[in-house]
DNA sequence: GCAGAAAAGTGCGTGCACGCAAGTTTGCAT
DNA sequence: ATGCAAACTTGCGTGCACGCACTTTTCTGC
């Protein structure tokens, strides 16, 4: 199960990409965000700035995966793993929930970095984008690929209200932080979720309904 | 309804955009896009370069608006005239359908153009982004504004349906018109919208019950 | 009308993304 | 073992996005 199509190449890629990531971050947090080139990363990571753009496409991007890791495989997976009983829109919103909730990132002071500059929630909001394929076939599973396109839809649109839930997230976060320092109640988090994927349950619940009576199992 | 801030002002600065945009798309299709810089279409449009991309963030958004014009607004003003007796589904995609299907965008090759180009293809699958705002105000007003949330929601979800749809579509077209050569068989995109965003029509329909409900008219 | 404010356009400098064409490492099969 | 092919890295060059400070134009209140 694990994503090892060749041997050593992957292993050493996967090396390359975690150390650009990890450097990346370390040096955002130590000079803050704006004064930190990709020349520096690239070296920080022992590889050439030109090799570093083979990984990143932006500087922003590079820190907010560190922050992220693989999110989007992780809800995937965690949609396959429920079980068989529990409806889609229950499945999907969870494990959606859970991901996003996980031991905060791993990092509150790098959570922090990204929601204080723009650059950065950008390309955290980006990253909502990237759970649309692995979601698609985490779905399409569920339903029995009967209807690939339709998984398509449905995924694409829970990826756009998660995009949603976190644009809220930042704009209210953002205010209260800027008021009260440093807080950054992170807790509505799940709620927000919930509630912006709630209109979406319809949806799910009907192509469920479908996919049963199509293939009753 | 126009949208006229205040007068001389906003009316050259629609005015540059607008040659601009003509400009980009002249030149594109007299040398093929590849051999158009950003100078070249600053220059034919009588700006310097630096006030180019205070109107488009990138060469391709330039032609691409030149072709798709303000459809965002089109389709959120299609919307809100659809009398009140049909249902939203029906007046969210009868609306889309209508506007992508318009005079086959008043220039066929200026739409070959595109599809044939993968950055130019990015850029119109970004367009489609852009209606989400519009749309939501328009969602938003017939569910009755109490709210705003849901017809966000929806609006971000028919927006990412809607740029499914014109993945498949630049998908399906990019490879027949690779093998027969110049035709553009954009008779089926209508369809194609028709059943992408199909799966969302529960959603749709649950958001408006629930709003008659609250606010029986 | 006129003065001051606001906004649009401009010049310049910097950092970055990305294509291309080597060079180098890894994998595979003989 | 060894040679070949594919993948990854690298240097270099080009075009571009964008911030900043400045000029010119348009708007607003007196």
């Amino acid at each position: 199960m694990t994503t090892r199509r060749t041997g050593l190449r992957e292993q050493k890629k996967q090396a390359t990409r975690e150390a650009l990531r990890a450097a990346a971050l370390r040096l955002a947090l130590e000079r803050g965000p704006d004064d930190v080139r990709v020349d520096d990363i690239a070296e920080a990571a022992g590889v050439s700035p030109r090799t570093y753009n083979n990984y990143f496409s932006s500087r922003e991007h590079a820190i907010v995966a560190a922050v992220t890791g693989e999110r989007e495989a992780r809800v995937a997976a965690a949609v396959a793993d429920r079980p068989a009983g529990v409806g889609l829109a229950d499945a999907v919103i969870e494990a959606i929930v859970d991901q996003y909730t996980a031991p905060d990132e791993s990092g509150r002071d790098a959570l922090l970095l990204i929601i204080t500059r723009p650059a950065l929630r950008e390309a955290f909001l980006e990253t909502t984008a990237a759970i649309e394929h692995p979601l698609t076939d985490a779905i399409a599973e569920r339903l029995g690929d009967d209807d690939p396109h339709t998984a398509r839809v449905l995924a694409a649109s829970v990826a756009a209200a998660v995009r949603v839930a976190i644009e809220r997230w930042l704009h209210t976060t953002a205010s209260s932080a800027t008021i009260s320092g440093l807080v950054v109640p992170s807790g509505s988090l799940p709620d927000l979720l919930r509630t912006t994927l709630a209109p979406l349950t319809p949806a799910l619940d009907a192509a469920e309904q479908r996919a049963l009576r199509r293939r009753p199992r």
